[in-house]
DNA sequence: TAATGTGAAGCCTTTCACAGCA
DNA sequence: TGCTGTGAAAGGCTTCACATTA
């Protein structure tokens, strides 16, 4: 049983098995075994095993692992056992599905807030959230909101970064690619649509097929 | 010179690469070093030569690099250049953020086609494509478009994963996770919303800030 | 028996350091 | 002199094989 730097991977995936764990869960599942799992996800038993010995040993040998036990330990690892509270800013199409998407609170997300500055969409309500201005972005620090979603257009992402950073925000989910971030103050992940797309026809005319 | 597998990591580069040059191409400049390009683009000098030398060597002791001789030769490793038509299924806010998004023309991307299953969406207009019945799929063959976006909520994922791999789709940029896929017959590249915002937390409360 | 947990091997990627070239 | 291209070293992740345990 280690505590050490979990690898990068490991993290990725910890997300997937507990989205499958959730839902074996929610389907009455009490035990699987790591070949189980593994094979409704799309990853190998070993690879599973592997990932949870970096945190500890909680499966029963010839059983397989207690859900619910299994469930709480990766929310533990992955400080998903406390709700964390988002603030989106962007409310174009892409903000909106986002800010709609019922699947952040099961894994311990809530959108608190979201900005624009478009004075045709301020105070608009999106599911039940009223849309401010994009100059009220500083009161994120008092309000303890600490995760930041980037759903902006490409040219106004850096000044929203910046923005975001000035007010504390701690985590970064950006859909624009931004590459002067000062990454010692903030953790930013980011989804870049484009570049994924991008990256499609070199594997289709490769025969090369390999797992994302 | 070699000509052999590219390692995935350096394709995901290579995308962002090309982006940044065509962005300095635009701006005027004609030549840039691996040190600047990487600045830019927050990556390291040695790391961009060496993706560089996958695939050749087309760079000036003492000058760097002819931009647009680089854009070319990554067009071409990426086969990004040629048109690649491509379809959308889905036209809710994702798919119609996915759908105005101006961004690919540039990659090499054109959208064709666009499904809904919703009769208040069919036959309407998102930019200038006309949304098209979900039955309609399988005309995709004939269309000869080979590149499939699915941006349909999580239940209608499976689905039409099959529909548009039994309409001979050849890559697919999906938005939701799907674990029960053919990867012999498609490439799929996946973005996982929830589960990059799931892996903030992790990297917030440590210390390590690691890139994306 | 059936499945876990993990050291060790193998493989892939990143980083380094420097020879070589304009 | 300044920057490229690349072999070699280092580092990190995946896979394997099997001892171990309920």
């Amino acid at each position: 049983m280690r505590y050490h730097k979990i690898p990068d991977e490991t993290v990725r995936r910890l997300v997937i098995c507990l989205r499958g764990l959730l839902s074996l869960s929610e389907r009455g599942y009490k035990n699987i075994s790591s070949h189980n799992l593994a094979n409704s996800l799309g990853l190998n038993p070993w690879q599973i095993r592997k990932d949870f010995s970096y945190f500890g040993s909680f499966g029963t040998p010839g059983r397989g692992y207690n859900i619910e036990k299994l469930v709480k330990q990766i929310r533990k690892v992955l400080k998903l056992n406390a709700v964390h509270k988002a603030a989106l800013v962007g409310v174009g199409n892409l903000g909106s599905a986002v800010l709609t998407y019922s699947g952040f609170g099961i894994l311990g997300f809530k959108i608190f807030a979201a900005f624009d500055n478009d004075p045709k969409i301020i105070g608009r309500r999106v599911g039940n959230i009223k849309i401010e201005d994009v100059s009220n972005l500083q009161t994120l620090q008092q309000r303890k909101i600490e995760i930041g979603i980037i759903t902006v257009p490409c040219e106004a992402a850096q000044e929203t970064f910046n923005k975001l950073i000035a007010a504390g925000i701690k985590g970064i989910l950006s859909f624009s690619p931004c590459y002067k971030t000062d990454r010692k103050k903030v953790k930013v992940i980011t989804i870049d649509i484009a570049m994924d797309l991008a990256r499609l026809p070199y594997y289709i005319t490769t025969r090369q097929i390999t797992n994302v």
